[in-house]
RNA sequence: GGACGGUUAGCUCAGUUGGCUAGAGCGCCUCGUUUACACCGAGGAUGUCACAGGUUCGAGUCCUGUACCGUCUACCA
């Protein structure tokens, strides 16, 4: 027999078993044999999941290369091996593919940060000894992540890894780019964009983040050049862009000014005179109802410009400092110095009117933090391929949002939809596969060229002269690599000798589409919705099936975790402390269906206490088993689902044995209701009350009571056996690292604990009634009317301070039949109410008593009752009771509800009331008996 | 401005097609080392289910409106 350490310490556990598993392979997602072929079969049901051999698969969301794990990510990642490894479970073939991304502004500015604190910059090193630089700068900081999940218990398959700038990736990424440009969807040309300051690069607007900002708006005057000494007003939160302002816009419609159509104004520096435009934009109601244009720094003012054929003035710099000469003391300086600079000028010259307290938002770099800046600048475009498809797989089903209401925002999006700015003017990531015919102005180029082979080209390989092209300097926006993850991993447009392309091709047919996909509902648009675009448009076929969206996680207080506010706890040491299942199974418990998650250490806490709870359980059941007269296998006869049921004696059941068995096959049920609906709350809910509530602090201890009699023992372990064996079996992929020490200690099974397949509700129920054993389900009711009797009688105990006294009597008056049932129960009876003995009698005056469902408990207090306090407490009950006699009454007696409602509840509801008047009527009789 | 979500015990939240005297965990109070577990056991207190209407035999659950909170979205300078 082992022997269990006293608390369960997981350091040790987890340590030894994730190396095991490492090196038995455990985690590896290998391809059945045939199994392409079967794949291409077609109708593989995969949604069902019980066929051997049937794919499970799940792309990791591929965290930031140089990134550290978060409380996000232990949330996330968590989910994701719980699925993979009940799929194992249920004999699937799983897998998960872990990787990284490479994430372009935030690795390339690390990097340049680096550089500085040399005093170094980019260009020093030039494009190639930069990218060399990076690469070092990844290798050395990079998939520390990675490491990270394995300590969680990540049962990744690591052979796999993939990184967003592999060869084989970027070979995946750039071929996207050459179709897609050759359907037409990929175009180059100058537009407003969102420019980063600070990173000099463009942003897709998804990577613009709106935040409200504190700051004035000026009130200014231009003179109306037509007619000196009047003047309009116009309000600015911008004035040093003034230089480009080419025009004043008016709302036609506006009355006021009508008399200035056709009009120009005087623009103050460099003084010019610009014309009155009228627009529809304009509302007349902000501030006064004029606004000046500035085509070049506004995005709305750039389409004023159109349509009125402005002039473009660009007077910024790419770095976000004033670029106009012609203004000396503005020139040079940086935007928001030339704001403050612009404003004391306009003061100076008498044009300022006004300047309010004022707050408005303004687009943030989502990397860099400053302030976007609109520009006009030539970029690569994307037209959104498969849109209209992209809707319609999420509204009928073919991929499925949990929660379901995700999806309307998905919609939105969908509908909504820009096209997608894709290049980035950086170096750090994958270069656009396209060149320039040597002494090309790209600057020059038109659409015409653009399409001219002669002059410019597109492949994934380059033109076969290189020496005659110029490559495109811009690189790839990062997530126009990601958004082909779910099939770039399996070697999507491999190239190579043949038997590489084949292996590709069969993992794709095997693998793809994936099962599910966790992630957070804030990468809807950057992630979720163009990966589905690009699983339809290169794969034909959706990348997963199912999209499940965890909450973010945010501290006790519900504000983000960042490392600013220092509220980010480093899961590394919640492992440390409390074990990674206590941490993983703490997650889950308080991660409700997508909502925001408020995070606090004692969570983990009770993911931990429940590992110690199981452990000291599966503890006892070894203790038990070393009594004398115990049953005696050697643990790796004890456990397999045959051996255990086969000792099962059902002859020898009682009620509390029907019972916990019934209630474990409700568990199991439950169990695999919540994982279809992936409501892991309610996962953890069935287990924790299963197991703790059920087995632990009933069957359990009910156990002691038969612990004594030889007769009954045997057969007691083997309904404990199958309990803990279950549970177990439930929890591994919630806690892996613990089920899988219990799971060789008790010798369950031959291998490691996922490669016994877990019985489902039905299977587990064949075999119980394979041994005889079918499960009386009135034997629930009659366990809860023993809890009733165990209850009340505690109750009695606590309520005169005996509660720890053992050897109080209680005096039962019963009916017959209850009176059979207490009998029959006595001794776990007498134990659990810690009673000295439990008499029947047929009357008992002068003592506190209880009324349970098995007749009214008497306290022996020898004579010494509080009557008032037992009086009151009556009273209590009653209230109570009456409420709902009358309640229940009224209802019954309303001749409408008799004929509308349904059957059951209206006998469900008899017998309540039943129950309670019998009950009420006994609490009536002790109350008078006290003279009350 | 638009869209979506939330409002249930001191705290965090369950409550699945309307059908219990509305639940759990934590925290709090009392008691306790009895054949696992103090990371534990026993007992206890605590609710106008945000508010106002409506539908219904019956509403925490459905409908309408209001208030507050949150998230996403939007070119009001």
């Amino acid at each position: 027999m082992s022997e269990l350490a006293k608390a369960y310490e997981p350091q040790s556990v987890e340590e030894k078993w994730y190396a095991q598993w490492e090196s038995a392979g455990c985690f590896r997602g290998v391809l059945p044999e045939g199994a392409a072929s079967a794949a291409s079969g077609g109708a593989t049901s995969s949604d069902t999941g019980a066929t051997a051999g049937c794919p499970h698969s799940i792309v990791i969301p591929p965290p930031n290369v140089t990134g550290v794990l978060h409380m996000g990510h232990i949330l996330n990642n968590t989910i994701q091996d719980i699925l993979t490894r009940r799929a194992r479970q249920q004999g699937k073939a799983a897998i998960w593919v872990p990787g990284t991304d490479h994430a372009g502004i935030a690795t390339q500015t690390r990097v340049e940060k680096k550089l500085r604190k040399e005093g170094k910059t980019k260009w020093d090193l030039g494009r190639e000894g930069f990218i060399e630089e990076a690469k070092k700068w990844r290798d050395e900081h990079g998939g520390i992540i990675l490491k990270q999940l394995r300590k969680l218990g990540a049962s990744c398959d690591w052979d796999r890894t993939v990184h967003t700038l592999d060869e084989d990736y970027s070979r995946a990424v750039l071929a996207a780019f050459v179709e897609l440009y050759q359907k037409g969807h990929i175009y180059r040309g100058k537009r407003m964009v969102n420019w980063c300051p600070k990173s000099l690069t463009a942003l897709s607007d998804e990577e613009v983040i709106m935040k409200p900002q504190k700051g004035f708006l000026f009130k200014m005057k231009y003179e109306i050049a037509e007619r000196p000494g009047e003047f309009v007003e116009i309000s600015t939160t911008r004035p040093e862009t003034l230089m480009g302002d080419t025009a004043v816009a008016i709302n036609p419609n506006d009355e006021r000014y009508k008399h200035l159509h056709g009009l120009h104004v005087i623009r103050p520096f460099p003084e010019a005179k610009i014309p009155f435009v009228l627009d529809e934009h304009v509302d007349m109601e902000f501030g006064t109802g004029v606004l000046k244009v500035t085509p070049a720094h506004d995005r709305a003012d750039f389409e004023i410009g159109q349509r009125h054929n402005l002039e473009v003035i660009d007077i910024l710099t790419p770095d976000g400092k004033v670029n106009c000469p012609a203004v000396e003391d503005l020139h040079g300086k940086d935007r928001f110095e030339a704001r403050k600079l612009a404003a004391i000028k306009l003061e100076e010259m008498g044009l300022l009117v006004e300047r309010e307290k004022y707050e408005n938002n303004v687009g943030f770099s989502e990397r860099a933090d400053v302030p976007i800046e609109p520009r006009l600048s030539d970029q690569w475009w994307m037209k959104y391929p498969k849109i209209e498809e992209a809707k319609e797989v999420v509204r009928d089903g073919r991929i499925k949002f949990y929660p379901e209401r995700w999806s309307k925002t998905y919609l939105h999006w969908l509908e909504n939809i820009q096209d997608w700015c894709i290049s980035r003017q950086l170096w750090w990531g994958h270069r656009i596969p396209v060149w320039y015919k040597k002494g090309l102005d790209r600057n020059e180029l038109t659409d015409a060229d653009l399409k001219d082979p002669s002059k410019v080209h597109v492949s994934v390989n380059g033109p076969a002269d290189p020496d005659n092209w110029e490559q495109e300097d811009d690189v790839l926006d990062t997530w126009a690599s990601s958004w082909l993850w779910p099939f770039g991993v399996f070697g999507w447009a491999a190239d190579g000798d043949e038997s590489k392309k084949a292996k590709a091709l069969a993992e794709l047919e095997f693998w793809y589409p994936t099962q599910a996909l966790a992630t957070g509902p804030d990468i809807i648009f950057f992630w979720v919705a163009r990966m589905i675009m690009a699983g339809l448009e290169f794969m034909d076929e959706v990348p997963f099936k199912n999209v499940i969206f965890n909450g973010i996680i945010r501290d006790a207080q519900g504000r983000k975790m960042s490392k600013s506010l220092g509220n980010s706890p480093d899961p590394l040491d919640l492992i440390e402390k409390f074990g990674a299942d206590g941490l993983r199974l703490g997650m889950l418990m308080i991660a409700p269906k997508g909502a925001d998650i408020l995070f606090s250490e004692d969570r983990v806490q009770l993911g931990r206490n429940f590992c110690n709870k199981l452990w000291n359980a599966c503890r006892f059941r070894l203790m038990q088993e070393g009594e004398p007269g115990a049953t005696t296998e050697a643990p790796a006869q004890r456990g397999s689902l045959e051996t255990i049921t086969a000792r099962l004696e059902s002859a020898k059941f009682d009620a509390d044995d029907h019972a916990i068995l019934a209630k474990l096959l409700q568990a199991l049920s439950d169990y695999e209701a919540s994982f279809e609906s992936y409501e892991f709350n309610r996962t953890t809910d069935t287990l924790y009350n299963f197991f703790w509530n059920d087995f632990c602090d009933w069957y359990v201890e009910v156990s002691k009571s038969k612990a004594d009699s030889e007769e009954l023992r045997g057969n007691c372990l083997a309904i404990q056996d199958l309990c803990l064996r279950s549970v177990i079996q439930m929890l591994h992929p919630i806690t892996p690292f613990i089920t899988e020490e219990l799971w060789s200690t008790f010798g369950y099974g031959d291998g490691f604990i996922h490669e016994t397949k877990i019985p489902t509700s039905d299977e587990l129920k064949a075999a119980l009634a394979g041994v005889g054993v079918t499960l009386d389900q009135a034997a629930i009711v009659e366990v809860e009317k023993l809890q009733d009797f165990v209850n009340q009688a505690r109750g009695l105990k606590a309520q005169y301070s005996l509660a720890a006294k053992n050897d109080v009597t209680f005096f039962l008056v019963a009916d017959e039949a209850d009176r059979v049932v207490v009998d029959s129960h006595k001794e776990k009876l007498r134990k659990l109410s810690k009673a000295g003995a439990i008499e029947n009698r047929d009357d008992v005056q002068n003592m506190p008593a209880a009324v349970s469902q098995l007749g009214t408990i008497y306290l022996d207090l020898a004579g010494s009752v509080d009557v008032e306090a037992e009086i009151a407490k009556i009273e209590k009950e009653l209230a109570g009771l009456d409420k709902a006699i009358k309640g229940t009454e009224a209802q019954l007696s309303n001749e409408k509800f008799v004929s509308n409602a349904p059957a059951e509840v209206i006998e469900a509801r008899k017998e309540t009331l039943a129950n309670n008047k019998a009950k009420a009527e006994e609490l009536r009789k002790l109350k008078a008996g006290l003279g009350g």
